[in-house]
DNA sequence: CAACAAAGAGTAAACGATTACATTCTACCA
DNA sequence: TGGTAGAATGTAATCGTTTACTCTTTGTTG
């Protein structure tokens, strides 16, 4: 192992002052300076970084706590957290939960042993109550997307609500007036500001919001198509899908299509989040975007405030969302 | 900050006492130990991970290079990968180099500087030429998917020659005679791997091979879109096109359905990877099973023995592919 | 020229753990 | 009863850095 004894040998010069030649130039003449940088090159030495952490007390890490990697919404997040932590010198800790409590008490005793520094999760569910009670302190945490209820963790979220409206007010002026609801986990705060939203629309415009019609309980393609099946059983079929997300939308419009049923004109349907590939199906999905690279950019942004004490301006950030008009919407059929 | 010496004042003990009650709780006494573990708890004391792992000089995590974090292939392999080092004892650091050079050398130098003890790659371009050339030496490395060419760092892949072969002959025996083949980058090994499969069938069947129906460059679903474009410009348009990734053929799909043209009664189209989107456009995509999860973990389990500098029985882990036949290909139109 | 500031470099003490070695104590056996 | 093995614990060195503190040298100013 080369480490700064050998280099600072080589050099002829203590080890405070390779230290120095590294880290604060301004400290060491420029004649030794040179000297010590010829001499780590010729040593090839690195600074060790557990050690220098070690000192300083900070890792440089941040774990993020996502339920599911698969999901390409999630990791869109994920690469905007990655490029943000990157600029501010952290690097990313990849907390692959799969929803299990175990999993994310696990990755987030990482905080407890200097392993990392702060934590952003995808997810509603940390700090849950069974979870260890020293995690319930004031850790630097961050939540993207969801937001902790109950807890005043900052978040990163949209403004759902509004964008509920939005898509129920494109529904609506096409005429719909018949609405099928296919939805995650009711958990989710952010489920029910969407849901608070469309049914704004929906009593401003007289019309009944009926509990039958909200079904499914997940987020994969596989609820889009058990919700689609669920749907098409009630009394009045419905002239419009709403998914709460993309996944969904798109394992509701393969089974719609499946049964010969026509995507817009005999059933609109709509999607949330804008995965790339929602406009590369037949159809295209009309969805809602969301600038996830961009959420996860601000999410470190408040996470490193947080970890550097200082103060933040507002515990909440709310981005702009976009209404996509795509194909998979339609004049209501009579 | 709580430390094992608060602990250890508080337990009535020595440091070391401490230490090797948490660690090696057979040496120490019991009754000392029961002291020790109650100090622990009411310190609520918890192991500097950063001070033990300067003391072994191992940081425990794996740094995994990842092109692009949003294709749902990768991310598969990734969740084999974390759940791998979760098994193993270590933890995963996400080095998204969106393909670029800087950022692979920088994450990769994440193994000089103690920061991770080892380094799977989901590409093929790292050791590239201008790497740092101390990263050339033999650092623990492992390659899934793809192989390093002219090194011989250790990979785990399918047999993509044989995957090209099934997904020909699948083709060949519904008839098909005029091809089409939408691609990634021509350095990529599995690329090659795949099409030479594809020619062997070819050859044997006499049918031609013709450089123009090659197209396109990269792996994503415009490339899809824009390779149809080109393709159907052919003056022989081919009644089957073999796309090099699943999100290749659905930007495909949606092309030619857009123009109207119906698959797979007038065209077939072929996958690779088994996204699981991949089962949900309609039609179904035609496509190449490879087992995302299992590799991303037995790279890891390569990946441990590399770093305990363990023997290798073999360089080259081959797993097994399934070719599902759904609905996307049919017999050739004639 | 005395006095003092500033620059440059070295010494040694941290950081928080682990562990080789030393020490103490008990128990057992000849 | 003396000797020894083994268990249990403490002391202090160690990992590789960083940095507070000290010391020397040089330059500046009245």
């Amino acid at each position: 192992m080369t480490n700064i004894k050998k280099v600072s040998e080589l050099a002829g010069v203590s080890t405070a002052t390779v230290s120095r030649a590294l880290k604060n130039p301004s400290l060491v003449n420029v004649k030794t300076r040179e000297k010590v940088m010829e001499a780590v090159k010729t040593a090839g030495y690195r600074p060790n970084w557990l050690a220098s952490s070690v000192k300083s007390g900070k890792s440089n890490s941040i774990v993020v706590l996502v339920p599911n990697l698969v999901n390409p919404f999630f990791m869109r997040i994920i690469e905007g957290i990655e490029k943000g932590a990157q600029e501010h010198g952290y690097s990313v800790l990849l907390g692959d939960t799969q929803g299990e409590h175990k999993r994310e008490n696990e990755y987030a005793s990482m905080l407890l042993s200097n392993r990392a520094d702060g934590l952003i999760q995808l997810d509603h569910s940390f700090p849950f109550s069974e979870a260890d009670e020293d995690l319930s302190k004031n850790v630097p945490l961050v939540s993207v997307c969801e937001r902790v209820t109950g807890k005043d963790y900052p978040y990163i979220e949209l403004d759902n609500y509004a964008a509920g409206r939005a898509i129920m007010n494109h529904l609506v002026s096409y005429g719909h007036e018949k609405f099928g609801f296919i939805a995650g986990q009711r958990s989710s705060q952010i489920f029910h500001d969407r849901l608070a939203g469309m049914k704004s629309v929906l009593s401003e415009e007289g019309i009944n919001f009926e509990e039958s019609s909200l079904v499914g309980e997940s987020y994969d393609l596989d609820t889009g198509v058990e919700g689609v099946k669920e749907l098409l059983k009630l009394p009045h079929r419905p002239t419009a899908i709403c998914c709460f997300n993309d996944d969904i939308a798109m394992g509701a419009l393969f089974e719609l299509t499946r049964r010969g049923i026509s995507i817009p004109k005999d059933i609109s349907i709509t999607g949330f989040d804008n995965v790339r590939v929602s406009g590369y199906v037949n159809p295209p999905l009309t969805t809602v975007d969301q600038p996830a690279f961009d959420m996860g950019k601000r999410a470190v942004d408040v996470l490193v405030k947080m970890m550097k004490n200082e103060e933040l301006t507002r515990k909440r950030e709310i981005l702009p969302f976009q209404l996509l008009e795509r194909e998979s919407s339609g004049p209501a059929k009579r």
